[in-house]
DNA sequence: TCTCACACCTTTGAAGTGG
DNA sequence: CCACTTCAAAGGTGTGAGA
């Protein structure tokens, strides 16, 4: 068993052979564990992997034989489980829950939408900086009792670099290899959508660097920071996962949301000056840089916030807590007023429609802010009209007014600039994930390279968990899932009772303050290793619009590629993507997702889970992983190009 | 185009104070 | 014991010089 090897992997070697399972004996635990791919080597690995080799093997799960024992542990704890599970069935309140309808809803939009009309620039250092406009949303829709992972991530927009010339941005030519991406959990993720509905989701404690040996985004620190290319165009994502453990994530059904006007270029120097006075006078740190007495390019936005404190004093839905995020509200509230005053984001006539139809009632939060029968409070419901309809972006009702605007993901209507409508795309996967896998796009593809697949009985890993490529999604009935990717075990041990093998605190702060990253796919990583999140790449790749419409919409949104080895291929121009945890906990957030075809066994989740897993038989199974066979086979071809064209 | 030191600012939490 | 205030350290800003 594989699980004793200790041999290193040196870089480049091709530690993981694709598996895909044909017999009903590949989906036991031992064919799964037979296939793994060595423990622990990946940590290793890479150039960059003796950064966190120490702390790694502290860790009880990097040890082979310790992982062994964990996962055989896991696995008899989950089969009495569900031997006590079939005896007395758990009592669920999932009957009482709806399915849910999540909505985002990207708050400080006008500030967004200002940063935008002012150039994109954002700000990238050695040591790392915040965002700026910091990323913040909101979300409604959710079922109140079903547990939530919301991610965050940023990927590249397009393949070119930019230069500032005649005071705008122009292609300057080709993008450079991007670095190793990696997604954002929410640090209070997983949480009740109950609990992300009542707050605003905050990642502003995202840190964005050009340091390519930076660590920061995978210890437990207050820093998290992502790496990214200077002067290149870069699109934020956020990510709703419906799922109650962390380790669910490659089972579960991402929705991603992307708001286009959060789009940047990343610079280390300002290259527009009104992007700098935009900054200095919205943003606290740089009060010490405001003059006063200059009438510069966005003072107004600073005369006009002491305006809105006292027109909208009172009027703070938020549940935030803090002077940063009152002072971001603020912002956000002023530059309202700024877009009215200028008419830059006056809603057109039919947003007003909707504003009125769907937004009063739907919008609670929102209405907290402008509730009013006060004339005063009618000036601000104009004021927030824009936000409304960012808002109802989302919201089914939408698409009745809106439904030309649903599909914004091609490249003409994204460099538009404020022309363009302002709406987020919602990307979920339908619970026929052959379909989208079998993407006439081709970009899921790759993402089923070296795909390890383990079914069994009912259970049925979804889209993210056929298509993580080289890790392994080893799902059983038996309820053990090891996950081996790279060579590194992790128990994603699955009870019927719902609750992990390994606790999620365990999970979530052990692998953190170990240095490590936990990746969608239930595997630890050591920075700087990186994988794919392949969940995410769907989410470009198996997009619907904005509610799910079968349609696929263009996306310019390049998927991330599977390396064809675990390490980092030096042609890699899409590097995969890693998710680690924020750790700072005092970020304000919520956000929910449904998993209609994850493999949930949490009693929260069993609903949607027993419900994909009937949708799915043993048969289609067979029939879908036969797709999958016959993909693989020809991604070898298609790994040659090294870029998907764009809309 | 990037890095670094710098001044200025906010944020945060510990320590002190008073009811 | 609790609430409030004070204060210092930590950290987030853009600037500007130099590489």
């Amino acid at each position: 068993m594989h699980l004793s090897n200790r041999d290193p992997v040196v870089p480049g070697d091709m530690a993981f052979q694709p598996f895909l399972p044909n017999t009903a004996s590949d989906f036991t635990l031992d064919a799964m564990l037979a296939r793994q791919p060595p423990f622990f080597p990946a940590i290793a690995l890479t150039s960059h992997g003796s950064l966190h080799l120490p702390v790694a093997q502290r860790h009880p799960m990097l040890d082979p034989v310790n992982a062994e024992t964990i996962i055989r542990k896991a696995s008899l704890e989950q089969h009495n489980a569900t031997q006590s599970a079939k005896l007395s069935p758990p009592k669920t309140l999932e009957t009482e829950a709806t399915e849910d309808d999540p909505k985002v809803h990207l708050e400080a939009r006008h500030l967004w939408t200002q940063f935008h009309k002012f150039g994109t620039e954002m700000v990238i250092t050695k040591s790392g900086r915040r965002m700026f406009p910091p990323f913040k949303a909101r979300c409604t829709g959710l079922n109140q009792r079903a547990k939530y992972i919301l991610l965050m991530d940023i990927v590249a927009a397009d393949d070119f670099r930019y230069k500032f010339h005649n005071s705008g941005w122009m292609v300057s030519g080709k993008a450079d290899p991007e670095m190793p991406k990696r997604m954002y959990i929410h640090p209070d993720s997983p949480a009740s959508g109950e609990q992300w509905m009542s707050k605003v989701v905050n990642f502003h404690k995202l840190k964005l660097t050009n340091n390519i040996s930076d660590k920061h985004g995978f210890v437990s620190s207050k820093n998290t920071s992502t790496i990214l290319n200077s002067m290149h165009k870069y699109q934020p994502r956020f990510h709703v996962v419906r799922a109650n453990d962390i380790l669910k994530l490659p089972y579960s059904t991402f929705r991603t949301y992307v708001f286009s006007e959060t789009e940047f270029i990343a610079v280390t120097a300002y290259q527009n000056d009104k992007i700098t006075q935009l900054k200095i006078d919205n943003n606290p740190f740089a009060k010490g840089f405001r003059d006063t007495g200059n009438a510069s390019t966005c003072s107004h936005f600073t005369n006009n916030i002491v305006f809105n404190q006292i027109m909208l004093e009172g009027c703070e839905s938020d549940n935030e807590s803090g002077q940063e995020s009152k002072h971001w509200n603020n912002i956000g509230q002023d530059l309202r007023k700024i877009s009215t005053t200028t008419e830059e984001l006056k809603p057109e006539p039919n947003v007003t429609t909707f504003h009125e139809k769907a937004d009063r009632a739907s919008t609670d939060s929102l209405r907290t802010e402008t509730d009013s029968e006060d004339p005063k409070q009618d000036h601000i419901n104009s004021i927030t009209g824009g936000m409304t309809r960012c808002f109802g972006a989302e919201d089914p009702r939408a698409t009745e007014h809106f439904q030309p605007l649903t599909v914004e993901t091609d490249q003409s209507a994204q460099l538009t600039g404020l022309g363009r409508t302002r709406f987020s795309h919602c990307y979920s996967y339908p619970p026929d994930w052959t379909r989208y896998i079998l993407n006439p796009l081709g970009v899921a593809h790759r993402l089923l390279y070296n795909a390890q697949v383990n079914m069994q009985g009912e259970t049925v890993s979804s889209v993210a968990a056929t298509a993580m490529g080289h890790m392994l999604a080893a799902v059983s009935s038996g309820g053990v899932c090891t996950m081996g990717t790279a060579g590194i075990p992790v128990s994603s041990v699955q009870r019927v009772s719902g609750t992990s093998g390994l606790p999620l605190n365990f999970q979530q702060h052990a692998m953190a303050s170990q240095g490590l990253a936990v990746s969608p796919f239930g595997a630890i990583f050591p920075y700087p290793y990186s994988y794919l999140a392949a969940t995410a790449a769907l989410s470009t790749t198996a997009s619907t619009p904005v509610h799910r419409r079968p349609v696929r919409p263009p996306t310019r949104f390049r998927p991330y590629s599977i390396p064809n080895s675990v390490g980092l291929p030096d042609n890699c121009s899409t590097p995969p993507t890693s998710i680690h945890l924020m750790t700072d906990r005092d970020v304000n957030c919520h956000t929910i997702a449904n998993s209609p075809i994850a493999v949930n066994s949490d009693s929260s989740l069993q609903g949607s889970g027993a419900s994909a897993a009937k949708r799915v038989s043993s048969k289609d199974c067979m029939d879908q992983l036969q797709c999958i066979q016959q993909l693989v086979r020809g991604i070898d071809s298609y790994q040659t190009e090294t870029h998907i064209p764009m809309s």
